[in-house]
DNA sequence: TATGAATGAGGGTTCATTCAT
DNA sequence: CATGAATGAACCCTCATTCAT
């Protein structure tokens, strides 16, 4: 009924969709649901998103590059790897927890690969940020030596559990700063007197 | 009209939603493509289980309450707190590799609270016993100080995000090894020599 | 597993049978709770009764026919036909409201024609008997002239209503005897002096 | 993927699901069944109606405001009691004798309080209706004394009875004239000459 | 563009009835 | 006689998607 620009329209479709999706998981969210709570038909729907899925993904999508984005900007100025380390986790663990719809990416309603492609590439590349900083580290003397591919991995998949424990059991949040120390500095004691 | 002995069938069920289940994910699994695969026609599923629902719920409880007795088992003789780690590590990525449906234990799907309350018990449970690990270990003098809590929980998280990995990107999957050893030391070089 | 005697336990059947369906009505009555409630297996009802059908009917037939023998049972040494009238009327009337049930025998929900025959045949001699009774007023210039068989009608139809109102509103429930006085004096002010 | 207008699809679906309804009753009366018979697909069914209890209550809602309305109007211009006992019958017994379905109305089928309080209120306000005639009448000396409420409600009693009979045994169908005879004049006799 | 009535496959669930034991 | 696991058709309802307007 308003006369609205396409890109608005879609725009709210999206905000919506996000919300809806975050609230009622993939298959519960209906389409009607999404159409009514933006104030557009759901044949308007149709317009701007091929279908369910491709709304879903393209929801998705935006909030990954979003994510990747704003770590890479974060991480642009940061010398030491150590902060960067830090950095990285807090960039993480504060998004997670504002933007809780992102447990969707890894929600395991439907079949196999179903977006799959988008969210590999996404955790690859914040993968192998993670690698260059712990390289970095390495070279510059202050890590450890280590297997930096399968240290990379580990730390990306803190994170995942971070935000798996936002839905499962809220009470299993860590705060960035132990999770960064943990890391860093592990359980054994440092017998340096 | 095949007699079978109850119990045969209830486990027959129960092996065979863990598949569909897991291949699907809760939404998707359909009760008709359970009874098709158990062999059992769709009524005879209602013997058994109230409703999908409750065959759900059976299910994830009963490979958590595995879990948890392999890891009380596994623990029960191991003396050093750095081995115990260990133990506890290798113990769940290798039950998770085996059991990749556990994944469904995460799952957000459905409405919130759905089974919520008995991940939240084996979750709570599980870091219960790393803390316990992890308390000893600063006891003896090996673990250095640190919030025992907050540790706990950044490593019930790791194993956590593994679980995920398996489906989202196998290719992230990393050895209990370097997980122990990540965990363990940190990544900071001891400057002991 | 009580070894029964079959009649008993058909007794037994037919009195759970009708507290069943009373309460949850024809359709909504399942086999499985009048066989719990029986203590007997489901197979168990099939030995006795052919199928569900049967065993309501069964139920119908025999609370009519009691009703019809108390009806005959009462009116037999009633000599005064507005007295007879009387207590026809506060018959039907108790009965109805001690075996609420009954309403079943009304209950329009199967098909049409379901134990039909059963029912019209009792209502029908039921009837008759009110015809007899309206037959023996007139001649005995008791009761105006008036069409008889119209009359048993409007009269038979009065209880039938009142079965009715047990279930709808309770509140519509009205006194025999104040039932008894409007049919027999009617509305009309009676002009004598 | 015919277009008809909202409203003519809902009307027509009404029709066809009173003719199902009184044809089958209540629970065997299946929404595919009304489909078909309507033309209209299934999910078509529940653009315009929540569920099944919300068609069937519009249903019997929209025939009880609609004879509660026609009894109103008849009624309105009638000054003489007796006149209006008259009409008041002949109303009813003839809605009834065109409209059998309204004996759904009676039906005690699916458990309690099922739309009943509608049909309480509707009843209430016949009622009260019957009061107020049989009140004037008494008032205008043209009845006897008696007990209004009471006889108010043993009238609208008969009229149900009278709806019920339509379905169980057609033969008992009685005559309007008659039954405003027996309601006025009652059976004994007249001893003014 | 935009609408929303219409579709129909498919979902979870129930239940009268059968039959091997 | 008695049991109760098993069957499968049928029920109500949801929802992504289409298309005449």
């Amino acid at each position: 009924m308003n006369k609205r620009s396409g890109i608005e329209s879609k725009k709210r479709i999206l905000d919506v969709a996000m919300r809806v999706f975050s609230e009622h998981g993939y298959e519960k969210a209906s389409m009607r649901a999404i159409a009514k709570a933006s104030g557009i038909s759901i044949g308007g729907l149709y317009i701007y998103f091929k279908n369910k899925e491709d709304l879903y993904l393209t929801l998705i999508k935006s909030r990954l590059d979003d994510l990747a984005e704003k770590t890479k900007e974060t991480l642009k100025d940061t010398k030491d790897p150590a902060e960067a380390i830090n950095t990285f986790i807090s960039t993480h663990l504060n998004y997670a927890k504002r933007h809780k719809e992102l447990i969707l990416i890894q929600g395991r309603e439907h079949g196999f690969a179903f977006g799959i492609d988008m969210k590999k590439k996404f955790f690859k590349s914040q993968r192998s940020l993670m690698e260059d900083i712990i390289r970095k580290g390495i070279r510059m003397g202050i890590f450890g030596k280590c297997n930096v591919k399968e240290s990379a991995k580990i730390i990306i998949n803190v994170m995942r559990g971070f935000v798996l424990s936002i839905v499962v059991e809220s009470e299993a949040l860590f705060s960035p700063e132990e999770c960064s120390k943990l890391i860093l500095h592990g359980l054994l004691r440092r017998n340096n007197r």
